[in-house]
RNA sequence: GGCGCAUUCGUCUAGCGGCCUAGGACGCAUCCCUCUCAAGGAUGAGAUCACGGGUUCGAAUCCCGUAUGCGCUACCA
């Protein structure tokens, strides 16, 4: 669907999450990086559930991630739902594979059954932080003799299997974000491949995916930096061709903060934005700006935009600070800048229907109360930050002048009292009665109308004159356009309005 | 503790040896526009480029230390 605008080989990459809970946008924010990346190579975008800690699997969770990618636009090209060569895209589907190269690598050699105990695990790493070692496991199975091993079979212990990590040398982890990362060999563990359970952990499962998915670049985490010379490791031991590694920074909580961003920094759940009024788009805008930059004025930038621009040379390496007031900003520019009327007019509408303004079918198919939503919601699309917002800026536009309730003084003003404000409004009354209809529904015959109204009034400034209707109309005193508030509510029920209003004086 | 990565305005960033007396954006301040609120326009404050050594005619840019931050150190991912 995408054609890519270079000649660069196609990327094949996936976003790979585990179901242990809803994602916010430190996780998307990597998803967001791997789907431009393979859009703008012209490659595939895989999704990838990797569920195989069984105890931490959230149920519905996957569906969240789903509803989640597909809110923001990042539609995969293989994965649950939509299926693929190399399906099933689910880990816990695939448990097969994972254990066929489990013993194909205990079989070459590369690892080994480990028959320890969980308590013994923990007494060593115990024993071996004492003695100011790495903590962490002691091999000691490599080297277990056949009497321990049948003994430990006859106890019934199923063995985990282990990865036999070489003691000497170094490994190098060639990275496209950070710096390459060496480590000594032997600071490295003899990981759990496949866990007693007959799951995969993640360096196996996910390593194991990747291959046979054929994945070119590795978009991930930058908490995987540290295990990734393992991953490196167990490449060469299989003999497998390794991808790109990209291991990408993590969004921090906002300044004033500590650490990694989290619910406490402002971060949440993808689709809570949603509810608030946040557009797909503007998130997506935003997110990018966290650690990438295409240079050094552009920021507003389409989805093709970013398609077309998005390279892998512009990711930052350090890590980003969340900043919801960006973020905020952001989404008010689209609101106010990038949509149409008629775009902003329907993503409006559910939000009109929650709040009880317009009847839920209408959401669905407005008719031709069409016309009149639209002249509403244009009145505030330069207003608002979030769609959030709307009811509350607009409702009274749509309740009878009976609901309406404000202090008879805030209809005063600027206006030296009571009596100057029942003037204004008797005198606006007459004026729009007699008005004719093609200058009442002119936005700027109706404005003329009244400027001169107000020269005739003797008035110091039209801000005088347009006070008391403004709470008259709206019964607030920060409002939208008087005359499109007019212009909206229609010739009779703004006269109703500003005689309700005169009363009250 | 060990290992790894990172370090430019409060924040996101531009910068890849001379164009930098460091540019843009958010936020902040002042002014303009104006029917209120926004939006918009203009201006300004704000970074001795973490610190200390090198390399070089010349360093924010390259190298080495130090400090700080973050991450990893599970039969979690």
């Amino acid at each position: 669907m995408t054609t890519p605008s270079n000649n660069l080989t196609p990327a094949r990459t996936r976003y790979a999450p585990s179901p242990t809970g809803n994602p916010h946008i430190g996780n998307i924010r990597t998803a967001l990086f791997a789907y431009l990346w393979a859009k703008h190579t012209g490659g595939q975008f895989v999704l990838r559930i990797e569920d195989t800690d069984r105890k931490r699997t959230v149920e519905g969770s996957a569906e969240y991630i789903e509803a989640s990618l597909r809110w923001l636009g990042l539609d995969w090209d293989e994965g649950p739902g939509v299926g693929g060569p190399y399906a099933p895209y689910v880990q816990s589907e695939r448990l097969e594979f994972y254990q066929e190269i489990a013993k194909q690598l205990v079989e070459q050699g590369h690892a080994y059954y480990c028959y320890c105990t969980p308590e013994r695990l923990e007494a060593v790493s115990k024993s071996r932080q004492a003695q100011h070692l790495p903590p962490g496991y002691d091999r000691r199975c490599r080297s277990i003799s056949e009497a321990e091993k049948q003994a430990a079979i006859a106890e019934g212990i199923t063995p985990t299997v282990r990865f036999k990590v070489p003691l000497e040398g170094k490994t190098t982890v060639v990275d496209l974000v950070v710096k390459d990362a060496t480590v000594e060999n032997a600071t490295i563990q003899d990981a759990v491949l496949l866990k007693s359970d007959g799951y995969p952990t993640y360096h196996l499962a996910h390593l194991v995916d990747d291959h046979m998915m054929k994945m070119t670049d590795v978009i991930r985490a930058q908490e995987w930096l540290p295990s990734a010379p393992l991953h490196v490791m167990i490449y060469q031991a299989l003999g497998w061709e390794m991808p790109n590694w990209l291991h990408v920074p993590d969004i921090m909580n906002p300044p004033g903060q500590q650490g990694k961003l989290s619910k406490r920094g402002g971060a949440k759940p993808i689709l809570d934005y949603q509810e608030l009024g946040y557009l797909p788009e503007a998130l997506l805008n935003y997110l990018v700006l966290l650690g990438w930059s295409y240079d050094d004025k552009t920021e507003i930038f389409s989805k093709a935009d970013l398609i077309e621009k998005f390279d892998i040379s512009g990711i930052q390496p350090t890590p980003a600070r969340f900043s919801p007031e960006k973020m905020l900003w952001m989404n008010g520019h689209y609101i106010n800048h990038v949509l149409t009327v008629e775009d902003f007019t329907r993503r409006c509408l559910p939000f009109l229907a929650q709040a009880g303004l317009i009847r839920p079918e209408e959401a669905v198919e407005p008719g031709d109360r069409l016309a009149f939503i639209t002249a509403v919601c244009a009145l505030i699309k330069d207003k608002v930050k979030t769609l959030g917002e709307v009811p509350g800026e607009i409702d009274f536009l749509f309740r009878p002048t009976e609901m309406l309730e404000y202090p008879a003084t805030d209809l005063i003003g600027k206006n030296p009292d009571g009596a100057a404000a029942a003037r204004i409004l008797d005198a606006i009354s007459s004026h729009l009665e007699t008005v004719p209809a093609e200058v009442y529904n002119d936005r700027d015959g109706l404005y003329k109308g009244l400027d001169a109204l107000s020269t005739q009034l003797g008035l110091a400034n039209r801000g005088l004159l347009f006070w008391p209707p403004r709470v008259a109309l709206s019964g607030r005193t920060k409002s939208p356009d008087l005359m499109g508030m007019m212009i909206a509510l229609g010739r009779e029920e703004t006269i109703k309005r500003l005689q309700h209003a005169r009363q009250m004086l």
